[in-house]
DNA sequence: GCTTGCTATAAACCTAAGTTTATAGTTCAT
DNA sequence: ATGAACTATAAACTTAGGTTTATAGCAAGC
């Protein structure tokens, strides 16, 4: 598969794949290079993409995830283990404040919200 | 009260509530200025700004907040509650792709993700 | 009355996450 | 064998949400 492929696949613009592959966002296993210089991608990569797109657009930035996937710095289990770890506890955290500002939403529809108000 | 009391009662730097302001997030209802150009906050502006962070926080940006909150602009009652609306929505979309995330997450852990697997 | 601290503005700077542009080599259909 | 379409890199540009810096006018304690 060729870059474009790949972005007709996952949805990402082709810049976006080749920003990802300079931040180490894309592990080697899933990308070669052929005679021209050109990406080769394994079918594998789109899955494994699609998986970061969810990843990114929730909690983690760019550089928190290539700590996850980049096979150079060798990371133990362990350490990975809790990265992902306190990334549950970071969503959890979200979800309260999302919880929260929704009650707080209603009551601004409501007019309960002192907010309202003065708005 | 002065720049510096509304810094220390909300957390936010002085730098953020003159750079709020500047984005039209805080009605002139909650600041004046006195004979030295200084601004002096009314005491609601700490609630105000509690909230603000609170929804800045979350899902919504400067600039749509400002649009709920910016007398000069005038929008209708109808009109805010749209925006409202559809923020609200837009929470529940979150709420989902975290619950989604967290499970991944969870399956990671336990190296049944196949994402684990290839990084 | 002087130094330290608070306030002001404008403009420059910063980071994350991309996107766009400029330049150049490759490939495919006709 | 040529023009349109695809690929490559490096570097400049963009946007959001601030932060920092430069410069200057008040203020408050000693």
């Amino acid at each position: 598969m060729k870059i474009n492929d790949v972005s007709k696949l996952t949805g990402l613009p082709i810049s976006t794949l080749r920003f990802y592959e300079r931040k180490n966002l894309i592990p080697d296993t899933f990308v070669t290079r052929d005679a021209n210089n050109y990406r080769i991608y394994s079918e594998e990569v789109v899955e494994f993409l699609n998986d970061v797109k969810a990843l990114l657009s929730v909690d983690f930035s760019i550089e928190e995830l290539s700590l996850l996937v980049n096979q150079e710095l060798n990371l133990s289990y362990e350490v990975k283990k809790k990265i992902v770890e306190q990334k549950i506890q970071e969503i959890e955290e979200v979800q309260k404040r999302l919880k929260k500002s929704k009650q707080f939403l209603y009551a601004v529809l409501e007019g309960k919200a002192n907010f309202q108000t003065k708005c």
